[in-house]
DNA sequence: CAGTTGACGGCCC
DNA sequence: GGGGCCGCCAACT
């Protein structure tokens, strides 16, 4: 469970905080982690994701709705495929921030 | 303990 | 429009 309070379980659990066919960006995660601005240190942490089966990194996204580099999935198309499968507008490899960004 | 890194974000050139 | 630099924070070595 949530035993550990560290900043790492707060992202895990906002990113599993996320609805289905929903995305949101480090901004809102790290934001949820408790400083909008550890934008960096949940890039940093989520990469190290002990758990990609449980943690739905994948519907992470930047700012711009575009996909990371190298996720543990497989990659972008990886994720990119996952997210469409949920319901998620893809235009122009970027995810449609005006219908499935969270607020 | 100090330095480096890193799935980023924003601003500058 | 594209590329590069700086800045923020936490984790890792």
């Amino acid at each position: 469970m949530n035993l550990d309070n560290s900043f790492k379980s707060k992202i895990y659990k906002a990113v599993k905080n996320i609805p289905r066919g929903k995305v949101a960006t480090y901004e809102q995660i790290a934001r949820l982690a408790g400083s909008a601005k550890a934008y960096r240190a949940v890039g940093n942490t989520l990469h190290n994701n002990p758990d990609p089966k449980n943690i739905l990194c994948y519907r992470v996204v930047k700012k711009d709705g575009s996909l990371a580099k190298n996720f543990s999935f497989g990659g972008e198309k990886e994720q990119k495929k996952l997210l469409q499968r949920e319901g998620v507008v893809f235009i122009d490899n970027k995810v449609d921030l005006e219908k499935h960004l969270i607020k």
